[in-house]
DNA sequence: GTCTATAGCGGGATAGAC
DNA sequence: GTCTATCCCGCTATAGAC
């Protein structure tokens, strides 16, 4: 993806201010209104000491973009991996969805509003983590519906309205408004048990 | 706003040429990664002949942005006003919504997600209606909550997930899917029902 | 009101020194 | 690995003819 360097502990560094910086101007001006001086000045950087650690703009997108998608579906694996009714499952699940959308916003913004951005090979590879991230969902609401548990009768759709619920977080919450990312967390996870007929 | 034109009937049709074509490109790839290339030629225009009709290209995203937001509100406040109990009005509202978010969408994505390309005093004007809205929509929770019909605790939080699910229906609807704005429509007013606990 | 042509600037990316 | 300096392209917007 990018050259390898000699000193891995300072060049790690230096590149995580890099998409630091990136995350922060994509997220306020998209990635076509970011410039590689924004991003590079907001690492400290002169434009040209970015093309050491990337090949182009896209690249810096493309990294953060993976990243933040694999640590959603991670987030959405452990909690359905870890145990109980497909109900306390689920409430894990959106319990911690909520909460990152609240909490990295930033990062969530520019993975979900910016892959119109992504080179074309590179968005095919997200939007397979997309699909998986989607598959585990839906995949945990029929559990719910085969178990009695859920009243649901489209799970497709169903699981398209409870990631919405959590993905538009990244649009509206703003740090300072009335919920912090925990509380907010708590309340979701009880409208997606309404969403699933569950309601506990 | 624009210069008045003497032929306002050719004019008009060129403008609302033009704006299909911004909202088209837009759409797809974003404010800042639109040109003015992409919108005059969309429209089968010159790029010198877009500024007989608006005077940046920022202008011609504020005319769709405000267009669409009055729409927007107009449609929530017909439902509301259509009478009937609280249940049945936020059944209306959302699936006059929903129906608006998926028939519109290339268009409600513009409005919802490109609101950072507009200039500091469009947006403000922008986000005024966009208050009116949410208002119109708790006050309408309230008072279902205020009849006993909707089981909610938190008024403000619930309305803004209902607007969500509306909402995010620009970043993933795409047309030749599952479902027909109509369809879908159907389906969401009964989602909404269940969010704020008055399944029906 | 529309065109062709172009000014003028800001953008992504690179050259070459240290 | 980082810098300064710069290339060169594409973009927004304008000039001037029809």
């Amino acid at each position: 993806m990018s050259p390898r360097p000699k000193n891995p502990g300072r060049t790690d560094a230096t590149r995580a201010r890099l998409l630091d910086a990136a995350v922060t101007t994509f997220a306020e001006r998209g990635f076509h209104g970011s410039t590689i001086r924004d991003i590079a000045g907001g690492a400290g950087l002169s434009t040209a000491a970015l093309y050491v650690h990337y090949r182009t703009k896209e690249e810096v997108l493309y990294q953060i973009s993976r990243d933040g998608h694999e640590e959603t579906l991670a987030l959405v694996r452990a909690a359905i991996a870890s145990g109980g009714t497909p109900g306390e499952r689920l409430e894990r699940l959106f319990r911690d969805f909520t909460r990152y959308h609240a909490q990295a916003h930033t990062t969530a913004r520019v993975i979900n509003y910016e892959l119109a951005g992504l080179e074309a090979s590179h968005r095919a590879q997200v939007h397979a983590i997309r699909r998986r991230i989607e598959a585990e969902v839906q995949d945990l609401v029929r559990q719910g519906v085969a178990t009695g548990e859920f009243d649901v009768t489209e799970p497709a759709l169903t699981t398209t309205a409870l990631l919405s619920l959590g993905i538009d977080i990244a649009r509206w919450y703003r740090e300072g408004g009335n919920w912090t990312p925990d509380e907010l967390a708590e309340r979701y996870a009880k409208l997606a048990l309404r969403l699933v007929g569950a309601s506990g």
